[in-house]
DNA sequence: TGTACATCAGTGAACGCGCGTTCACTGATGTAC
DNA sequence: TGTACATCAGTGAACGCGCGTTCACTGATGTAC
């Protein structure tokens, strides 16, 4: 058997990773399999021994968020699911609704960085989107139970209202051009958020 | 003076309308100048006329909608700017987070169909699409400050508020595949902006 | 009223280019003996 | 321990294709006389 039997596994994450980072920066249709392949230190060629086409790479790429880079993101904030604090839905808006978060280009939530591109691609890359999405409205949920103050219909209807701010305020800042404006509605969605999470 | 005065605006805003529609639908990448040129029933050189190239265009399509599609919306909702009533923000809500909304790929508002395109595009088009967002939140103060029961700045924030929640309800809505969860996100955010249009 | 003309919106072939994907191959590797 | 071999991850040329843009042209139109 040629190569160590997690070779293959090994550059395979490595092209996903390279994958996240360029659909993050330019977006779907303009980050081709050669500049995916090449930032890999790889050529064109060998991409089809690892994926059956772009839309698969894309749908890795968007899967991957979850349990890597969106990991190293919730250990820095001092969030662990495993865990759950009531102060995590906090941790987690004070976070998603920073200024680093917006600059980010490479690192940010695919949610934030992808929803057009994902919207006209295949149900399996929207599956792998609305994983992203079930797993931060389970943990506000998750995180507003802790704090025992509501029932269970109320925790969850606030962890979605929280979601559609958290995603809806950077995705118009974001869009946004560099702008007062884009400040004030993500200050102004961070502070709602706070409100809702301590409030209800 | 060949053909008559307006005869070349009105080529022009046939074209935009057109690549506005399928800009909606298929995004800024997928879309030629080609199927653009084709669906106004014209060729693809004469597209030079009218613009400097693509972009230009994007821009003009992403701009047309406030006075355009969206002027037939607002009057379709019984909204008039004109007369801002103190029921204006709900209609809006009500109208903008609806599944008819939703469903509307060729009509629906640009702030949900376009956001990572234009987060992508050069400053000119991220200034039109700043100008919906402008237009929405300045509706949404309008009809919040005839309420009067709050002060102007409470009215600013809240207008920021429910504009997040509008776009980012919708955003999501329209990129996870058609489920239960979609649904959920949409109707929790309606609620939840029509809680706090009345409440403020 | 009729005709010749100037204008310019619209045409369509052509340009260089990069895309996603295929495929015959190469050569680094772990295994067998 | 040393060598021959089988495997298969990776290579890079090639495929057909459609893109944005250019440009020499055509022909429908309103005007001048």
């Amino acid at each position: 058997m040629p190569y160590s039997p997690d070779h293959k596994q090994k550059t395979r994450a490595r092209i996903v990773e390279c994958a996240r980072i360029l659909f993050n920066r330019h977006g779907y249709e303009i980050v081709s399999i050669d500049m995916v392949m090449a930032e890999a230190g790889l050529t064109r060629g060998g991409f089809y021994n690892h994926f059956k086409n772009k839309e698969e790479l894309f749908t890795a790429a968007v899967s991957s968020f979850l349990m890597g880079r969106g990991a190293q993101w919730r250990a820095a904030a001092g969030i662990d699911p495993a865990n759950p604090a009531p102060e995590m839905a906090s941790q987690m808006i004070a976070g998603y609704l920073s200024p680093e978060h917006l600059g980010d280009l490479d690192g940010q939530c695919p949610m934030i960085a992808l929803p057009s591109d994902v919207a006209r691609s295949k149900p399996e890359v929207q599956t792998a989107y609305q994983e992203l999405l079930t797993a931060m409205v389970g943990l506000f949920e998750t995180s507003l139970k802790e704090r025992a103050k509501e029932s269970s219909n109320d925790a969850r209807r606030s962890a979605l209202v929280l979601a559609a701010l958290c995603v809806g305020g950077m995705v118009l800042a974001r869009t946004l051009p560099n702008s007062e404006l884009a400040d004030e509605i993500r200050n102004t969605a961070h502070d709602e958020a706070q409100r809702l999470a301590y409030a209800s």
